[in-house]
RNA sequence: GGCUGCGUAGCAAAUCGGUUAUGCAGUGGCCUGCAAAGCCAUCUAGAGCGGUUCGACUCCGCUCGCAGCCUCCA
């Protein structure tokens, strides 16, 4: 029985689909301006690994994850770039999906585009001026007006009259109430922009949420997911906006992922303070960085430091080793262990009792090196996107000099044939020094892994 | 000021009202020519103060500390 975190009643609940067996799932994504960072390849990796078991629990899942590929910052890097920002969010859209594959990110189902979804955009604002929840600005622009909707902040627990508005972001006299926001954009000279009944402009930002996730899935579906700084505003408005558009039940569960952090400070781009994903590709394979992910629950804050990304490594390592050597057959895995495994996922996707449950699969398999538990070792990691490489792949990793290192394993082979030990370890001391590790087995071969 | 959440051993990270989490590192042993890998054993816990309880790291309250949101942010 899976049980998920509902942010938007703080405790766990049984998850209940609203039609059995299928679920309808929808994430926000990227606004793609620059490079993915270790925290968006944290929303990529968690959620990813949410469908992965839900696809293993048997759900028929329909994945849909946005793109932002218009708004004030898009804008304003294509002018710094004097780019045209379709030529820039086609680029970056490119790197996301590279660094998706990277990290074993299943590609998503559907992946709406804010720039393809304006009439939709267009449609629901007309809803919201129809049932009475928008209004015109005197500026042109076109905002939501928060006090018309009963159940502004039930997820983010805020209380309209306890919000410090104005203190550090000047109050937009165009709007009639401070907290209502912008549906639709006015567009300023050399700005892009779309026809709309209210003149040429652009959408705000959370409109777009509201709109590609109901057509997408429907005006009510099952689980919505994003940062916890999506929470507020971002999916408060996506809730306002919709429910009142559509007049039913927008979202069943939210779901919230903690950030990344660097000396315990959030990693975002506005503190400057990020590692894109392939900046640390450039030190760590993309198996480790996926691994580090999961190593922490998906709701926990997760520091990022080069202790733990090694310490991953070494884990990996751990699992890669223990598989080595035994054969992989086709058979039922252990039921033990997968029942364990499947303990700590349906309990909110905890994906670090899951590893450890793994890890313990691992010991068996090194004690035994039963086939079984190779097949059932690789199989639940598989579920986590793991564990799926070649283990001499993994360990000797993907730099070439191969052929060099085979002739001094072999000379060193050699000299242990003729009990020339102080020649021998001096082989092995000068592989180690570039960071190979040899292995000797009882059979006279020796082995090697960086 | 309002609202969230968190505080576990050297580091990372979970569970749980009473029984070994787990990984890395350390120590002792087995194995090895010596190592490495592996196996076995083992040392460091639960911010502080109260309360509930036969018993609390686990539930409740308070204090302190940290992070986040209230502005774009995954």
């Amino acid at each position: 029985m899976l049980k998920i975190y509902n942010t938007l009643t703080r405790s766990k609940e049984v998850f209940i689909p609203r039609v059995a067996g299928k679920v309808g799932l929808y994430v926000c994504g990227m606004t793609v301006y620059d490079y993915c960072h270790v925290g968006h390849a944290r929303v990529m990796v968690v959620f990813d690994t949410v469908v992965r078991y839900l696809r293993y629990s048997n759900y028929d899942v329909t994945y849909v994850r946005n793109i932002t590929d218009i708004d004030d910052k898009i804008i304003h890097r294509a002018n710094e770039n004097s780019e045209d920002f379709n030529a820039l969010t086609e680029r970056f859209i490119e790197a996301m999906h590279e660094d998706e594959r990277a990290l074993s990110v299943l590609p998503v189902d559907i992946e709406p585009r804010a720039t393809t979804s304006i009439p939709d955009i267009i449609s629901m604002i007309e809803k919201l001026i129809t049932n009475g929840f928008a209004y015109l600005g005197t500026n042109g622009d076109v905002f939501y007006a928060v006090e018309k909707f009963k159940n502004y902040g039930q997820l983010s627990g805020k209380n309209l009259d306890d919000l410090q508005v104005g203190e550090r972001v000047d109050v937009d006299l165009a709007k009639r109430n401070p907290m209502d926001f912008v549906l639709w954009k006015m567009a300023k000279i050399n700005e892009p922009f779309w026809v709309s009944p209210w003149g040429n402009g652009r959408p705000g930002w959370h409109i777009e949420c509201s709109a590609m996730s109901t057509c997408c899935l429907g005006n009510s579906f099952d689980i919505h997911g994003g940062g916890m700084d999506l929470q507020f505003p971002h999916h408060e408005n996506e809730i306002a906006q919709s429910e009142a558009a559509t007049g039913e039940k927008f979202v069943n569960l939210w779901m919230h992922n903690g950030f990344v952090r660097i000396n315990e400070e959030k990693m975002s781009k506005s503190l400057g303070n990020f590692f894109t994903v392939r900046e640390v590709l450039k030190q760590y394979r993309p198996e480790i960085i996926r691994f580090f992910i999961l190593t922490s629950h998906y709701r926990s804050p997760l520091n990022y430091s080069e202790e733990s990304l090694s310490d991953a490594e070494a884990g990996l390592t751990r699992f890669y080793t223990a598989l080595r050597d035994v054969e992989i057959v086709d058979a039922d895995i252990d039921l033990e262990f997968k029942t364990r495994f499947e303990q700590a996922m349906n309990d909110d996707f905890n994906t670090p009792v899951a590893l450890a449950v793994l890890f313990d699969v691992a010991r068996e398999l090194n004690k035994t090196k039963s086939p079984v538990l190779a097949i059932t070792l690789r199989s639940l990691a598989s579920v986590l996107g793991l564990l799926q490489d070649d283990s001499e792949t993994f360990l000797k990793g993907t730099n070439d000099g191969d052929a060099e290192i085979e002739a001094q394993i072999q000379a060193r082979i050699d000299a242990k044939k003729a009990k020339n030990w102080l020649l021998a370890d001096q082989i092995r001391d000068e592989l180690k020094a570039k960071n190979i590790i040899l292995e000797d087995s009882p059979d006279g071969s020796t082995r090697w892994r960086r």
